[in-house]
DNA sequence: TTTAGTATGTGATCTTTGTTACAAAGCCTG
DNA sequence: CAGGCTTTGTAACAAAGATCACATACTAAA
């Protein structure tokens, strides 16, 4: 299974050699929806590479404060992380399980390895790296320049992307955690965007209308 | 002069071979303070080394509306830079001098030969896009849970740091820019900071006090 | 030394977002 | 179906920041 997997989401990258070394010194690691992967602080012994599903990484203040940083899905790695286990440092960020996801976990010692020896795994890191940093550029840009409208119509899209339908199951509290901001400003904008034609709303449930 | 600042900077963290392909490739560029070193669109033909001076980068959106992301200094290189040279994309920020700054420019063939042939450069470069990717997060939790006033305290502490004492050659209307705000914002708010007994206000510059 | 340009100080007002408070609707469980 | 919990709707008010308007101060060039 995590070989099948492994292949469905990676053999257009990775040579045969390299998915084979994965197969044998990866192990598969299984969470369900809204499960912690990994959490601010934790250090972090192994890298993981995502088979199926998807997570979201957050960031968090002082206070406790949550903001959504960027979603993950299949074929992604948390370059985050990843920076971690290169530098032994403790994780910056959390990742929390946005639906039911696989996960290969690679041992660190195994990766140092594999960047000499795989030019497609050198160029994955990289990639990884590549992909991140342009991420938060966009997660910069949405705080920076958006009012609190726009950046709720992008997660709604982002949401309803990840969930490759138009409806989406999550409350205006939660929203409103991500967006580190309040359930009532939530309510109040969601309430404008039904209004505007562009959502309906439901209980527990958003239906996205034109993205 | 490239050969002994280039020791200066980066004796600790590459081999001598490494060092020696840098002065027989890289080239030397030297910019004023205020020149634009790279802008936002611009294809990036060559990677930055910053071997004196400083760097600040900013993200700017579709209305011309700037953000400090942060400062680059010695021993730096522009990860972002660095990320399009190996994804072949363009800039995604601009890069001004900071202060008068001298760079090597390394040609991207040699960035990638080096890649595979010295593990101290593959280390730099990942390091680079550690640091990178940890300075932005913390530029997020700047904008994302910090209050204007709040913002600029740290601005004007890291404007001190750069420049190496508690004196910045600034004016208000820069300070609004950086920021992303108006410049009667920071007018009002650098009186508040002075009354508080934070920091002194001259014509073009700013004393701070207590860092 | 006058003048024009640049930089700063500050009041008044508007918009956006945050906070508090409470009502009503939906849902689950006994 | 009654009571309790969760979720949503909304009014009223507070706070931060944006915008406009204008006065004043400093500086450099004519």
């Amino acid at each position: 299974m995590l070989e099948k997997e492994l292949r469905d989401a990676y053999h257009f990258i990775f040579e045969e050699e390299l998915l084979v070394e994965i197969t044998k010194f990866g192990t598969l690691r299984e969470v369900k929806a809204g499960e912690t992967i990994i959490d601010i602080g934790d250090y972090v012994k192994s890298m993981p590479l995502l088979l199926e599903g998807a997570i979201k990484i957050l960031r968090e203040d002082k206070d406790g404060d949550e903001l959504l940083l960027y979603f993950l899905e299949r074929g992604d790695t948390c370059a985050m992380t990843l920076a971690c286990c290169l530098g032994h440092t403790k994780s910056e960020i959390r990742a929390v399980a946005e639906k039911d996801t696989h996960l290969v976990m690679i041992p660190i010692d195994k990766m140092e390895e594999w960047t000499s020896r795989f030019k497609s795994w050198r160029n994955f890191v990289f990639e990884s790296y590549h992909s991140r940093l342009t991420e938060m550029l966009d997660t910069i840009d949405t705080i920076a320049f958006l009012n609190m409208d726009e950046r709720l119509m992008r997660y709604l899209q982002d949401k309803a992307k990840i969930n490759k339908n138009e409806q989406i199951q999550v409350t205006h509290q939660e929203i409103a955690y991500d967006l580190h901001t309040s359930r009532v400003v939530v309510s109040r904008l969601l309430k404008k965007l039904e209004i505007e034609g562009k959502i309906g709303l439901q209980r527990n449930s958003i239906m996205v209308h034109d993205l």
